[in-house]
DNA sequence: GGTAGCT
DNA sequence: AGCTACCAACGCTTG
DNA sequence: CAAGCG
């Protein structure tokens, strides 16, 4: 006979662990969430927690909203956003919402994906902003949203699409699977516009778009009127909306995750949810996260005068994306001889090669250079892109990309990007 | 999943 | 001691 | 104005 009662009560179907300097407590790790599947709690956390280094990327202080099934996907489900008055101190919030009266969740080390896991938060979706500029996103979204029915196929066709579509005017795309049939395209931007100008600007893109492409794809909500066409869901793109975020789990089976895949992915891609909670972390492991450098492309909104001409196009000034003619004017203000760093020349090599050097400069930092040989895109780089500084116009065939890596913290670094 | 309020 | 309720949000369209 | 939808 227990004499404890606590003790009795729990029948001892609990665990406590640690992670990094926090005591978490685990608790019904082996009840089932998805039936089918027969995944249980055990295996969410475990997951979330073997991807937490590569999700804490795409998630670190956004606010979130969770939605939780702490009986499994069979049972009820419900959103919550407001961090409840138990969770453990060292949960960070921010107040945001109507009033500010909601404390808005954030995860911010591997301990609080941990935490949300344990408490049966499968699904985690971000919003679009950073703590503390919450009126400045810093990417947009194309939901892509097939009618019943549709092949997967021609979604990733509109996907390839709207992907060669952006590309010219500077943006550069990035796709998940949403976990269903779905593909959502992120594109990274520089957080300095607000929601309303950002929405604007990411509805004439898709506009213009859906003006190219009327007979498979539409901006209208509308059932009746959407009938048999994709839905190019732009009206995620608003202050207090949130999506999916990249390498969340799915409430439905089979456990699917939100997978971020290199465009090249989407050529062979037949079942998104090959991809679930049992294989993604390892996937990831081996193959490395494909979203890689995402906050590093980030670029301006492009404006009316950006407009694509003939094949020439009109780039905006930004810090990480150079012309070939403003690099022209760079490369002939340095002067090698008054640095200590070797001339960078091509090598010859098979294509892959890279160069790291030491600079202390205003400030120590480290400049890897690397030499890729890479394909035109899609085999066929389109004409009007040929000074995108990606293709970079190189007759070789060859891309070169100046990355300048500053530790700025002791932990973490920082990418600049720029075509060289 | 965890809590609070009610019976 | 057991039961239940709670846990988001907003613009837009439709009835 | 409430309900339904994304």
């Amino acid at each position: 006979m227990l004499q404890n009662p606590d003790l009795h009560a729990m029948a001892v179907n609990f665990q406590m662990t640690q992670v990094g300097k926090h005591k978490i407590k685990l608790t019904n790790l082996d009840k089932v969430l998805f039936p089918e599947s027969g995944v249980i709690k055990a295996e969410l956390v475990a997951y979330y927690l073997n991807i937490a280094p590569t999700l804490l990327r795409y998630i670190r202080r956004r606010a979130l909203s969770l939605i939780r099934f702490p009986d499994g996907i069979q049972s009820h489900q419900f959103f919550q956003k407001d961090k409840p008055d138990w969770a453990p101190d060292w949960i960070e919030s921010v107040p945001l919402g109507k009033d500010e009266k909601k404390d808005y969740i954030m995860a911010t080390d591997e301990a609080s994906i941990v935490w949300l896991a344990n408490m049966a938060s499968i699904e985690l979706h971000i919003r679009q902003d950073r703590n503390p500029n919450h009126d400045r996103p810093d990417f947009f979204i194309f939901d892509l949203d097939p009618p019943e029915g549709q092949p997967i196929r021609e979604v990733v066709e509109i996907a390839q699409q709207l992907h060669e579509f952006l590309v010219p005017y500077g943006y550069h795309p990035f796709v998940k699977t949403s976990g269903g049939k779905g593909l959502h395209i992120f594109v990274p931007i520089e957080t300095k516009y607000d929601y309303d100008t950002m929405f604007a600007c990411v509805k004439s893109l898709a506009e213009e778009f859906i003006g190219l492409h009327p007979g498979s794809c539409t901006l209208k909500i509308n059932k009746e009127a959407r009938k048999g066409k994709l839905l190019v869901d732009i009206y995620r793109n608003r202050g207090s909306q949130t999506i999916v975020a990249p390498y969340s789990v799915r409430g439905r089976e089979p456990a699917p995750v939100s997978m971020p895949l290199a465009w090249h992915q989407l050529d062979d891609l037949d079942d998104p949810t090959i991809y679930h909670v049992r294989n993604v972390a390892d996937i990831v492991k081996r193959e490395g996260d494909q979203w890689e450098g995402f906050q590093s492309y980030s670029t301006p909104l492009h404006t009316d005068s950006d407009q694509r001409k003939g094949s020439t196009i009109v780039l905006p000034p930004s810090k990480f994306y150079k012309t070939p003619d403003q690099l022209k004017s760079y490369l002939e203000k340095r002067d090698f001889s008054k640095t200590p760093e070797p001339t960078p020349s091509l090598v010859e090599t098979d294509g892959d090669a890279f160069v790291v050097h030491r600079h202390h400069a205003s400030r120590l930092h480290y400049d890897l250079r690397l030499e890729k040989m890479v394909p035109y895109y899609r085999g066929q780089f389109p004409k009007a892109c040929h000074t995108n500084p990606v293709s970079n116009g190189l007759p070789s065939r060859q891309s070169l990309i100046r990355l300048s890596i500053c530790n700025l913290t002791g932990r973490s670094l920082r990418i600049n990007m720029a075509a060289a």
